[in-house]
RNA sequence: GGGCGGUUAGCUCAGCUGGUUAGAGCGCCUGCCUUACAAGCAGGAGGUCGCAGGUUCGAACCCUGCACUGCCCACCA
């Protein structure tokens, strides 16, 4: 029997039950539409949303709970709100960091992956990959996440790299992929080119060392004279091939034209004019390193300057570096500075701060290195991805951002963006798929659309043929997930004649309306009706592109997103809509939203880091305090753009929350079973969907139905704005401040079931069991997005355990029908109006103050809490609709029964040598005997008129302005008279009671 | 060097397009083991909204300046 709860929540209890549960049952699958089939609900109303993929390397943290939990709120609510709802998860193959674990445990076995040689490794990775790699997906299963497991993708996956394979040809094709010796930011840790953006700069205390270049004469001798430089990286001197100077720096203009002799290269050097240099900084003439530094290696182009590289991939100076050969930068710039001193050639010293740049994953310091590597023309991806995120001529936008403020920080970037180089030199990851030829050194890029890889080469058709040994940057199949996923390109019938007819990134291409003139393909309408390889791909495509929504930190919004953007909108535009139309850019973009999350840092607002030692583990806590009070605390906090400080003492509070739920439903289970013990049984098939009340019903059942109604819009509201916050705060105050403080406490005196053998006790306690069981199901629907556990596990109860659908997370969510729609209300019967004092809002928070008033007024007087008193309630000129609600018989027990109070009214003053509060509209006197505490209640009456003054004067001076009074609405006018005048009386009893009370 | 945020109660944060006397949770104080819940109930204290001007009948909210603070971007050796 459900229905015997122990006292206390304990989640570990229930927790791992459901979270198997929802697997097993699949529950949340959504698989691929059958081509042609007309489906429910109708395709147009799909929410689909993709799980940022973790590295397979990853543990899950607290940003991962966020992540998953605002996707898992926004996902749970909108399939309960009727959409399709699809959630698919994945993970990343992290490219650098899992070959770096990997490479990590063969250190520890004595090896290094040159031993394995490339394919052992790899099947190494793939082995690693297998026993490890489903770590943070099992977490993220453990954490309720209602996503559909049969649709898990890894990037390496056949299938994706079918993707990733096609996206590079098509572009290579496209002319928009080049391959070239270029200044690339390289690891030496990692031994490979990365990204800009994978290059995190640290300010570093170092030094700006000035060295002394012997000026050369005609003859090739020393003059004696030196023209000084200024470098952070002195080591790179060893590859100088020029001296740059300003062409206008008078200081140097004798040395127009002349010569300088390499320190300790012994090498004769120009010295060259060039307006990019600075006379400010340093001497003014700065050595140029071409092979070294991205700035010499465009002044090298400018100039013709050779590119001497004197350093190997580990950065340890190699044999162009002379007698440095061998040794690591630091060591050969530590010794550099020493020889240079030897020779007097070091002319000081300067600290300098500067940024360095650290390797993201490693934080190995980025040598920048001259190397042969492939990039993305970017530009002409940029265009199109600029113009899915500003407005269009209507003002819309293809893609949303939430904040909106980081629209701005995208469009900045992508508007100075740089070419992406997308080569690796790892084992681990997407090997690019061109073919070097042997004979004639060129390069064979298969055709789009073909699987098979070429046997001889494009260009002289040797069969000599080598694929390259680069991989790709692991961000290219990532960006590609939105198309990948639902199966691209094999979506395109007859696909042999696609693909490099014509090209994209070629002028023509109106990238304003992104409608590009690659629209080779139109397939015809009906096209997933038909029986084709990729027919059942197609259907989901249809289905499912664009997703819906991105939810993701801004800490990725350049790797990711961007890319995600730039790769949706190109490689989707030629995939014609279902019905065979062109695909506009608005149905090209990878998602509609996206909507940009906060960091969660520590409770003193700290960033979370290993070093520092404060990360929080979410698994941890989560054992700690249950899944849903963790849900339910980042929730709370996910107010859109700001950071989250991640406070244990919150989340001990949702616990309690949690814990308070749990407990309401022991007491309405408690009342099922005494109601079946005298025969009164509860019709469950009234559940599922929104309460309504009527206007027989008392006032609690009237009050808490339309509060649950107006709870509902405010949640659902709050919900599509992504306020997090605003939904689970209003949840909360909801179901404790309403449902269980007051609704719980009231319908109590409505559950007789000592009196049943009374039809009319029998009815009214058939009824209120009725209702408070159904506001208590809608309000587990409500909070199950929140806490899918908890709400699981009391819903099924609420069923008996047999329950119609197989989880709460498939009934509906709760819907306001009240507020939105007055006329409807009224016309079938409910009095629920809120614009008159028979509202049951206005009706309640006067029974409540009244309540509130005498409890404290009691708490005052000393009067023990077991303890029923006579108290006398005064009404006064302002209290008339107070006089009538309480007149009501109904409403005047209600009072008496929560307060502990006889209560009678009357219509005179209290009088002034009486103890009593005063409130708006009515007074009320507690009939108690004790001694008063003169000095208290003179401080407290002193302040109170103080108060009153302050509100009063401020009242005043508005109401005596005549700007305010012509320009002000109405209602505000009318308000603030009320109020003051509300606030007189308070002030006048106030200064009576005070003038009343004894001197001394 | 550019750009974008933030500053409201002891703490963490709300406060929607300016409108009546600025809210919540936690913490704090007081009293209660009242048979759903002490992870609870009841009552309470606590804020000149960073500073200085301005606009307005009216400013936490709009404008200007300042202070402090955080983040992103940037090739200055």
């Amino acid at each position: 029997m459900p229905h015997d709860l122990p006292k206390a929540y304990d989640p570990t209890a229930i927790e791992d039950h459901w979270a198997e549960y929802w697997v097993r049952e699949k529950l949340f699958a959504q698989p691929a539409p059958t081509p042609g089939a007309q489906d429910q609900p109708p395709l147009g109303d799909t929410f689909v949303i993709l799980l940022p993929p973790p590295n397979v390397t990853g543990r899950l943290h607290m940003g991962h709970m966020l992540n998953q939990t605002e996707m898992d709120i926004l996902t749970r609510w909108r399939r309960m709100s009727g959409r399709r709802a699809l959630w698919l998860p994945g993970t990343d193959h992290a490219g650098i960091a899992t070959q770096m674990m990997v490479e990590r445990q063969l250190t520890e076995e004595g090896k290094t992956r040159q031993q394995l040689g490339r394919e052992a490794f790899v099947e190494r990775v793939w082995e690693w990959k297998r026993h490890y790699g489903g770590a943070i997906l099992e977490q993220m299963k453990r954490l309720g996440a209602s996503v559909d497991w049969d649709r898990e993708y890894f990037t390496m996956d056949e299938r994706l790299s079918v993707s990733v394979r096609e996206a590079f040809v098509r572009l290579y094709h496209q002319g928009l992929v080049y391959r070239g010796v270029y200044i690339v930011n390289w690891c030496p840790r990692c031994q490979t080119a990365i990204s800009d953006l994978e290059v995190v700069y640290d300010e570093h205390k170092g030094h700006l060392w000035e060295i002394r270049y012997p000026v050369l004469g005609a003859v090739g001798k020393d003059t004696g004279e030196f023209l000084t430089v200024a470098t952070t990286r002195p080591e790179t001197m060893l590859g100088d091939t020029a001296v740059a100077i300003h062409p206008e720096d008078e200081r140097y203009r004798h040395l127009h034209g002349r010569k300088l002799r390499l320190p300790l290269m012994n090498r004769e050097i120009p010295i060259i004019l060039d307006e990019w240099v600075s006379r400010e900084f340093g001497t003014g003439a700065v050595k140029v390193t071409p092979a070294h530094d991205p700035n010499d290696f465009a002044l090298g182009e400018r100039h013709h300057l050779p590119q001497i590289n004197v350093m190997d991939e580990t950065a340890h100076i190699n044999a162009a570096g002379g007698k440095y050969a061998g040794l690591d930068r630091f060591v050969a710039r530590k010794e550099i500075i020493q020889d240079l001193e030897e020779r007097k050639l070091l002319a000081g010293i300067k600290d300098h701060i500067h940024n360095v740049g650290h390797c993201d994953r490693c934080k190995t310091v980025v040598e920048p290195r001259l190397s042969t590597q492939w990039f993305i023309k970017i530009q002409p991806l940029a265009d199109k991805a600029i113009a899915a995120v500003k407005p269009d001529v209507n003002g819309n936008k293809a893609i949303r951002f939430t904040p909106e403020m980081y629209e701005k920080t995208y469009l900045n970037w992508m508007e100075n963006i740089h070419d992406w180089c997308i080569s690796r030199q790892l084992w681990w990851g997407h090997r690019i798929p061109a073919w070097h030829c042997a004979k004639c050194h060129k390069i064979t890029v298969p055709q789009p659309n073909t699987k098979e890889d070429p046997k001889s080469c494009a260009h002289c058709g040797s069969g000599e043929l080598t694929q390259e040994t680069d991989v790709l940057d692991t961000w290219f199949s990532s960006g590609l997930l939105p198309v990948s996923v639902f199966g691209w390109p094999n979506i395109i019938p007859d696909t042999k004649t696609s693909g490099n007819r014509t090209s994209p990134g070629a002028p023509g291409l109106d990238s304003e309306t992104g409608e590009g003139h690659h629209g080779t393909n139109l397939g015809a309408p009906g096209l997933a009706s038909e029986t084709w390889e990729g027919a059942k791909d197609r259907a989901d495509f249809d289905a499912f592109y664009p997703t819906s929504l991105l939810v993701t930190g801004f800490d990725i919004l350049f790797f990711w997103v961007a890319r995600m953007i730039m790769f949706g909108c190109w490689f989707s535009t030629d995939i014609p809509m279902p019905d065979g139309s062109p695909r506009p850019l608005a149905e090209s973009v990878p998602f509609r939203e996206v909507y940009i999350h906060a960091l969660v840092r520590d409770a003193n607002r700290e960033k979370m880091s290993k070093t520092k030692g404060n990360v929080i583990d979410p698994i941890e806590i989560v054992k700690k305090y249950g899944t849903d009070a963790v849900r339910f605390t980042l929730a709370s906090m996910a107010s859109p753009g700001t950071d989250i400080a991640f406070n244990v003492a919150r989340t001990e509070g949702y616990r309690a929350f949690a814990n308070k739920i749990w407990n309401a439903a022991r007491f309405i289970f408690m009342n099922v079973d005494k109601a079946a013990e005298v025969g009164i049984k509860v019709d469950p098939t009234a559940f599922g969907s929104m309460p309504t009340a009527y206007a027989d019903d008392p006032l609690e059942a009237r009050w808490i139905v339309a509060e649950l109604h107006a709870t509902a819009a405010k949640v659902n509201g709050s919900l599509e704005n992504y306020r997090f916050d605003d939904a689970a705060n209003t949840i909360y105050q909801f179901f404790w401040g309403s449902f269980c403080d007051w609704y719980i406490e009231i319908v109590k005196l409505h559950l007789d079931f000592g009196a049943i053998s009374d039809d009319l006790v029998y009815k009214a306690t058939r009824r209120a069991l009725a209702t408070l069981i159904q506001v208590f199901e809608a309000a587990l629907r409500m909070l199950s997005p929140f806490m899918p556990f908890l709400t699981e596990e009391l819903w099924h109860a609420v069923y008996d355990g047999s329950p119609p659908p197989k989880s709460v997370a498939l009934t509906s969510y709760p819907q306001d029908e009240i507020y939105s729609n007055d006329a409807e209300v009224q016309s079938i019967g409910v009095i629920l109006s809120r614009h008159t004092y028979e509202s049951p809002a206005i009706e309640m928070s006067i029974v409540q103050n009244v309540i509130t008033a005498l409890r404290a007024q009691r708490k005052e007087m000393g009067v023990p809490e077991r303890d029923s008193v006579r108290a006398l309630l005064y009404f006064n000129q302002n209290g008339s609709h107070v006089a009538s609600t309480l007149r009501t018989n109904s409403n005047k027990k209600l009072c008496e029964a929560l307060a502990k109070v006889e209560l009678s009214f009357s219509y005179e003053s209290p009088q002034p040598s009486t103890k009593f509060r005063s409130e708006v509209g009515y007074d009320v006197e507690v009939i108690y005997e004790r001694t008063i505490d003169v000095t208290a209640e003179r401080e407290r009456l002193t302040k109170d008129i103080a108060k009153y003054e302050k509100g009063l004067a401020a009242a005043e001076r508005q109401l005596d302005n005549e700007g305010f009074l012509s320009k002000a609405p109405a209602q505000v006018v009318e308000g603030l008279k009320k109020q003051a005048a509300e606030t007189r009386t308070l002030l006048e009893k106030a200064r009576a009671a005070l003038e009343a009370l004894p001197k001394n």
